[in-house]
DNA sequence: GGGTAGATTGGG
DNA sequence: CCAATCTACCCT
């Protein structure tokens, strides 16, 4: 795309994902993502850079089949299984070859609010749906079965460009949550002020038993 | 093959 | 603060 300019077409928003990371989870932010009749309006994104550099990515120590997805060309799911009873998602951004991708941690409901809340029905406020990466996969109805979809096209999960721009100055940015190292690198991306951006939390490394 | 830490969440 | 719950991955 257009260097400066957040993604308004789809062709726009697929330049994007193919380019770096950086300006890839700045550009998702405002995007909507749409699967099991529900949809968000993404809200808070971490990036995670490839094999280089970044020990908290997932493809940092190579490849293998978990991550293999991350390794193909942009635009489709990486779907993670986590604590034993969680599933996040990241779009993999980047060119064919380089493992590059964002998590998305939270959004806003702005369509299948009922159908939302049937997944989640604890939650008590709408801004709580998907308000965390595993919260708003549960809220979506998103598993392994999402695992390397194409993000792009009709398929069962889509990507779509923001409804309405996210102006730059409403953009904040910040340590990434939950992650062992590389405190001092702030590839978190939110709203500021949106109510659905998650907590943040440091990572408390489990105790032993 | 075994041991362990994990891009989390919900409850106390 | 801590338990739940299980998998991927590295190696005592």
């Amino acid at each position: 795309m257009r260097s400066g300019r957040r993604p308004s077409e789809l062709g726009d928003l697929a330049d994007l994902l193919a380019g770096p990371v950086l300006p890839a989870a700045r550009g998702l932010l405002g995007c909507r993502l749409t699967a099991g009749g529900v949809t968000v309006r993404v809200t808070e994104v971490e990036a995670y850079a490839g094999t280089a550099g970044d020990p908290a990515s997932h493809a940092h120590r190579g490849r293998t089949p978990r991550n293999a997805v991350m390794f193909g060309p942009s635009g489709h799911a990486y779907v993670y299984f986590t604590y034993g009873m969680h599933w996040c998602m990241n779009v993999v951004t980047g060119p064919d070859g380089e493992a590059s991708a964002v998590l998305l941690r939270a959004g806003e409901v702005v369509d299948g609010l009922a159908e939302a809340r049937l997944r989640r029905p604890a939650v008590r406020r709408d801004t709580d749906l998907a308000r965390g990466p595993a919260r708003l996969c549960a809220a979506l109805g998103i598993d392994r079965t999402s695992y390397g979809r194409y993000l792009l096209d009709d398929g069962p999960v889509r990507l779509r460009p923001a409804g309405a721009p996210v102006p730059e100055d409403a953009v904040a940015a910040g340590p990434r949550v939950g992650v062992t190292g590389a405190h001092d690198v702030p590839w978190r991306f939110w709203i500021a002020g949106d109510p659905t951006v998650s907590a943040y939390r440091r990572h408390v490394p489990r105790a032993r038993r």
